[in-house]
DNA sequence: TCTAGGAAAGTGGACGTTCATTCATTAAAG
DNA sequence: CTTTAATGAATGAACGTCCACTTTCCTAGA
């Protein structure tokens, strides 16, 4: 049948895709104008329509990409090992190297989209469903690895493990923000102060 | 001159800005319309625009009316003592009722108002700089007190005070957005581990 | 190897709707 | 009776989406 080739096809809605991650980094998601999405991509406005049923549909399809990002990021911090039951050291230094990604300029565009997808979460059910799992595996691997240390009497037993990794998770959240509203944050401070701390309560 | 009292005055607009508070909160500000609120607040659309000069004067005045809210609350939290060389216990602990605050269901929409304008931060210089005035004083407060409490060893020297300020403003940024995104995170759990984890940083 | 035909890729102006804002007008207060 | 508060239909711009149309590419028949 002819038609244009599967990579030409996936190449053209990545095109798409990345125009709309870049406008809604920069004006978030409803003060972005599909002719914005348009103009940004070079692409005619009907053939956008080829690709996604309407702006809903992009918005959703873009932040799922931006977890599936955060998730490869998580696991690319954890140095391919491909061990299941991560040790200590492995998956607080994948924290860590989360932290650090925080002040790479390179992300900050990433970071501000983010920053947008946690807005629309609370506004939109199925992106609140979304943002939602793609926190609760890290989540839940904390937890636990923390609660395998209270059995090592290596980390206070007052500590509720859950809350626990859900504080560091806002940490990571918190430092998001203020990087964003504010780019000259000392990141290598923040990131060094966070290892003290992590060692204090979380000991190796 | 023939005029309406003063106080008739502020309450229209107090009338104004609560019905967009509400609207803001649900829908963010770009998918509220005007229309919205003015159904939201039983106030002709004409009207509105006398006392705001238009959307974003809005915007502007919800932002700035939410940073005094919280400003209020953090200062409703040191009871009162007018101190201003805060104790460390009394900074500890309002610190501690901001995050129990976060759990109060009356509080949510307040909460959700919040995570619009830091979302809308990004975008808008003005309210960038709100915001980071919104955050300044407290940081500054925090990062005082912690400076003056290494000099009495009570707190590791090798912590940034201004980094530990952030990450203690971090946290609270990103519990509120937990808690936004789902409402039975179990705040409790989260204070009391918050508690744990700042007697073992900064010990009193 | 060449070419006609069909199917999909791609275009961009048109369409109905919704938006923020205005203004001619009415109601009410002093 | 003058001044201001208050109304809400009107306005034009901008929005998301659609669709009639053109271009491009693959296949089939010679």
């Amino acid at each position: 049948m002819p038609k244009v080739s599967d990579a030409h096809l996936t190449a053209r809605r990545r095109q798409i895709l990345d125009a709309a991650g870049r406008c809604f980094a920069r004006d978030g998601f409803h003060r972005t104008s599909m002719q914005d999405i348009v103009h940004e991509s070079g692409i005619s406005a009907g053939l956008v329509y080829r690709y996604f049923a309407g702006k809903d549909e992009m918005i959703i399809a873009i932040v799922n990409q931006w977890h599936e990002r955060r998730q490869a990021l998580i696991e690319a911090g954890q140095h391919a090992t491909g061990d299941a039951n991560e040790s200590r050291d492995l998956v607080a230094e994948a924290y860590l190297d989360l932290v650090r990604s925080i002040g790479q300029p390179q992300a900050l565009e990433d970071l501000r989209l983010g920053v947008q997808v946690w807005a629309e979460a609370v506004r939109t059910p199925a992106i609140r469903e979304l943002v939602r799992r793609g926190v609760d595996g890290p989540r839940t691997t904390a937890a636990n690895l923390i609660s395998r240390a209270q059995g090592n009497s290596a980390v206070p037993a007052d500590l509720d493990p859950d809350a626990l990794a859900r504080i560091l998770i806002a940490i990571y959240q918190g430092l998001v923000l203020q990087t964003v509203w504010d780019e000259s944050v000392d990141n290598d401070a923040l990131v060094a102060t966070l290892e003290a701390i992590l060692d204090m309560i979380i000991p190796s």
